[in-house]
Parts: structure tokens; sequence; C-alpha cells
DNA sequence: TTGTATGCGTTATCAG
DNA sequence: CTGATAACGCATACAA
């Protein structure tokens, strides 16, 4: 505990709260105007005379004023806080988007709640109504469930919400790309390299990782291939996982010649062990990712993948969200950003 | 905007807030009790005598009530929010550290304001007043400037914050590790295992990379070794980048045989231009790297690194901070959580 | 165990 | 352009 002393900003201008905090009821007395001229001085500068202003400038930087964001959300009916849903932060892809989701809203003023869900969708319900709580202006979510609970919740608040990622049907606003025909970019490279027998390998499973899958086996029976071959599981992904569902598919299916990872970890993982294994990739054994994460580029050999718009997801979901919040109507409720194949020596 | 109509929760109770969202009273009306009684009976149902506990429930869940935090926090003078500040999100070690921190906080009730600094002290005070604007009831940072303005902004406004990774001396509450010791124990095994001349790697080149770097040297000095040989540059730290750096650091010394990469990105890069570039790891090589990131295991070969505890330095720091804001006491100001030499392949 | 009065710090509203 | 007044929704302090 610090002892108050003489010198402490603002300790001769009022009686102490019980929060210590210096408040604009401080500020004014020092500025010699209402408490309202300085709230108006505070938001909007051009509201208020050039005296009072310089008056309550000084006054804020004198005392150390801080606004109470509380107090100002309770009178103003206004948060500005945005609340950000992603399955998972130990991927990067999420990591990215959120940081592009900063940029955008950060010159705006608005902070962000942060939440994980893991792939479930309890923790997706639990996340939100706790973010209600806060009263967020809005939502940016990517991979929320279709979950009648969450749906009602979200519609009776009435808060705003931008899907990531997902492309979603309706009315509802949202801002992605599509995964099925990115899968299916990827078949039918796979498929004019000469890959005969084509897998598909996936952790997770979620939504978005099936859709891939589903525009991969619709390439593949396109070609008249077999599209059945796979090595799925629910396991998180990891490099460390690429390693093993390698050699299950080794096993199982020992004709294979080409894989498409449904993520640049497992790419990575299949990359370190096929070379354990002797594998010669790509002349024997073709490996394709999904992401195009910094390493897939300077891997050796380096790695085919998809690259995908994260980070314009994330920036291009909150400038949609910000124009609802600010009451504005955005051009179109889908923003389609598309996707790049990236061929690299691994096929 | 959705158009008011019967059928709609609470709409035969009450006059319609402005806010539009259910309100204390207005369950207070249905329960036939008086706020404070509903006030208590959310906080601590033991408050409250059984038969209002049950009508309160009713009530809530039949009005689906959700409670205004903004009303809460200016009352209560407590946020329940928490100020988490890290270098960099792009870097998994923080981003495991934070969800370390929120599975910790979780369970309180508490939320995670989570701001990226970009390694610069101007962000870094931007970002703290920015945040004491919530009114959080503690910070949690990593890699904080001893800038003096924001020491005396964070004084000032009296909430309590322990740092992350530093341990720091004084009375300020730390949890973390030794780097220095980690980049000794690194130079010593490298000796240990014949290196002649090791260099030193880094990116980014924080206060902790420093520190390392700092332990590997006297190590080195101490084996009576040339200290001296090393990258460095300012760019933020990628597997391309280990790959451009390694390319770098034998142009200038060719006689180098061993390197200690100040984080697994890098070692990875570095694996990967020496397989182009045929060289053998560990045979003429050595590579190590630091964190301990999953791939790490599992490359080919596997890297030599050091195991961070970067989950329980989130967890055992905010454990810390909640005793604080719960006004106990740790035990100690500083805990240090210690590291682990991972010995694999690469050297 | 329950209720009443009051205040938390700010902004909306409206009057001057 | 400025100020008085009344919310905003909830919890603290005290009384019953």
């Amino acid at each position: 505990m610090r002892s108050r002393h003489a010198g402490e900003p603002g300790h001769h201008l009022a009686r102490r709260r019980p929060s210590g905090r210096v408040t604009l009821e401080e500020v004014a007395e020092h500025a010699q105007v209402s408490t309202m001229t300085v709230s108006r001085a505070l938001r909007d500068p051009s509201l208020v005379s050039p005296g009072a202003r310089e008056r309550v400038q000084a006054a804020v930087a004198q005392l150390g004023y801080i606004p109470n964001r509380a107090a100002r959300t309770l009178a103003s009916a206004r948060s500005k806080l945005i609340g950000v849903l992603a399955p998972s932060l130990s991927n990067a892809v999420f990591v990215e988007t959120i940081a592009a989701v900063q940029e955008c809203v950060d010159p705006a003023g608005y902070q962000l709640l942060i939440g994980n869900t893991d792939y479930s969708p309890v923790r997706q319900a639990e996340l939100l109504s706790a973010y209600l709580s806060h009263a967020p202006d809005g939502f940016l979510v990517a991979g929320i469930d279709n979950s009648n609970a969450v749906r009602r919740q979200l519609a009776a608040s009435n808060v705003p919400l931008v899907h990531m990622f997902d492309l979603v049907p309706g009315d509802e606003w949202s801002v992605g790309f599509s995964q099925r025909s990115a899968g299916f970019a990827i078949g039918e490279h796979l498929i004019e390299r000469g890959a005969r027998r084509p897998a598909f390998m996936a952790a997770q499973l979620d939504p978005r990782t099936m859709q891939r899958r589903a525009g991969f086996r619709r390439a593949l029976r396109a070609a008249g291939r077999d599209a059945t071959l796979e090595v799925l599981t629910q396991e998180p992904s990891s490099a460390a996982l690429g390693c093993r569902l390698l050699r299950e598919l080794l096993e199982t299916a020992p004709a294979c010649d080409a894989v498409f990872c449904c993520n640049d970890d497992l790419a990575l993982g299949v990359l370190f062990e096929c070379q354990r294994l002797g594998i010669a990739v790509p002349r024997q054994f073709a490996v394709v990712g999904f992401n195009d994460l910094p390493f897939a580029a300077v891997a050796s050999p380096s790695i085919t993948t998809v690259a995908t718009p994260r980070y314009q997801v994330g920036f291009e979901a909150a400038r949609m969200l910000l124009q609802i919040i600010h009451g504005e109507v955005p051009a179109q409720n889908r923003i389609d950003l598309g996707f790049e194949l990236i061929v690299r020596e691994s096929t």
C-alpha cells in the first residue's frame, strides 16, 4: 500500500473517491468548468470553446485523468468492446486473423475480448454468454456452430455478428473463402501432376476441414480416381501427428503416392517422416499442405500449399462489423476473398 | 432492426429500458423480491432463502437475464478484467502462455484484455493507458520496459502487476526462469559435444534473447573459446530468416561448426538450409534451438533445444496475480520455474 | 434473511 | 457554446 502524500496529483483539489481514481468532476473543478464541458472536450474538442478546451487538456494532463469505461458504457450504452471467438489459438492462422482484427479496430478505439472455443460448441455457448455480460458492440466469430441456443441468445441480444472464414448463406454477415473450391483445386493439381492414388489426411475434423475434403474428393471423382483413401483423426493437429498419420497411411495403403494434408503442420511432419523413411518427395510421393505458413516456402523440399487470406479475412470482417456498428450498411452480405494455390517442390 | 412483438421475454413485465436488456429490477419484479435479493442470489445463492433462490433462478432463466458488467464494475469497483501484455502473438510461446493464463483465471470468472506490444515501448505505454480505462483488476505482462512513464502510470493506478518470463529484482512480482542460465547450459553442451567454433544466431534482439546470449558467451569464454561469432538482426524471427542467417554466418565464418539459434523457428530454417547445402547435421554442423516447440522433436534430424516452462509461467503468474487481487500475500516475490535442456539428434 | 437508501463516474437531454 | 439534472444497472452499507 502506498501512503498518500503531498505532491500527488490532485491531492489538494477534491475529497478522494473510494476508487482512488481521478474523476471527471475533479478535472472539471480544476479547469473551472462543468463536468459536461470536460466530457465534451474529451470526446470531441470541437464542441467546446478554445479556452475551455485548453484548460481541460491542461487539467487532464496535470491530474493524470483516465476515463472510466464502465461509467461511460453504462451511460452511453456502448462498450467499445468487440468479442472475438476462434476455435483455437495454437493455430497460427487464427492468431494472424485476430492480429488483423486488432489492427483494424484499434484506430477506432475498440478493444477485443478474445475467446478460444477449442472447437467445442459447449465452450462456445459459455463464452458467448460470458461476453454478452460485457455488452460488446459486436461479435467476430470463426466457426460458430449453428446451435439453436446460441442463435437465440445472439438474436435476443441484438449484438451484430460477422462470421470469419465460413461463408454463410442467408442474410447473415460473413467474410471468407470457399474451402470446398480450395480442396477441389488441390485435387485437380495432384491429378495433373500424375498422382494415381492420392490420399486425404486430416486432424481436428472441423467443418472447414470437411469442406476441403469434400472438394478434394469431388476433384478425384471427376478424374475417375478412387476418392476413399484417407486418414482422419479428431486429435489436434501437429507435426508429430503428421509423422504418425503418414506411417498409418502407408501401412494401410502402400500404393498411395500423394497426400493432401489439411494443414501445413501435418505436411511438415509428413515431410520429415518421408525423409526418415527414405521416401523421395516429390518423386515417389507428393505432399500438399494448407495455409501457406511461413515455413512452407523454405522447407526442403518446399511445400506446395494453398495461401489463405487469413489476414484479410480478419481485417475485412472487422471493417464490416464496424460499419454495421456505426449504422452503415455493407455493400454485400458475403465477401469471398478467394485463395491461391502455391505450387512448390513437394509436388 | 427487429420489431418488438408479443412473446418476447419480459415484454409484459416492465417498461422497456433504452438498452433493451433485461435488468435486475425486472427479474426482481418477476420473482417477487427486491433487487438486492436477486443480486445476492446471483452472486452467492447461500445468502438467500431456498424459496427466493428458486424463484430468482426461474425468473432469470425465463427472462434470459444477463448481468451488466459495466454496472457491476461501477458499483463494486472491481472489473473482473485482467490486462495481458505480450511482445508478440506470432510467437507460439506467448500464445501458449496466454492460454495458460486463460485456463487459470477462467474458473474465477475473469476475462482477459490481450495486447500485443510488438516489442515497442511506445506501443506498450499506449496499451497500458488504454487498458487502465477499463480499470483492470490486475496486469500480467511479458517483457515490459522499465520506462519511467509506464512505471509511474502503473504505480499511480494501484493495479497489481505480475511479470512473466522476466525474473525481476526488488519487491515486484514475477514468474519465469533464468534466460542467462539457459544460454549457459547450451554453451556448455555444445562445447561438450566437441564444437570448436560455435556461433550465436538471433533475431528480434529483445532483452530475453540478449540474456541468453550473455549466458552462452560466458560458457564459451569459460571453456577458453572465441565467443564473438554471431549473426544478429532486429528483424522478426522466422524459419526463412534462419535460412538466410545461416548462409550469412557461413560466408563470414566458414570454420563455424555449431550454432545456437535463439529460437526453434530459426533452428528449423537452419536445418532446412543445411539440407539444401549438403551440410550434415550434426556431423559437420551442430544446431540448437530454444523453446522446444512441437516440431523440434519430430524434425529430421530432431532438434536439440531448451524446453521452457511457458505454460507454467502463464499459469503460475496468473495464480499469483489472483492471490494478490484477493488480498492474499504470495509466499515469494519471484518464482523460478527453471528449464530443461533436451538433447536430440541435431547435436 | 430481506429490504431501503445511496452512490459508482459518465453521458443524454434539454434549457439557457 | 455551456450547464443543471436525470438516468444508466448494480452493489455497498446499513437498518429492519
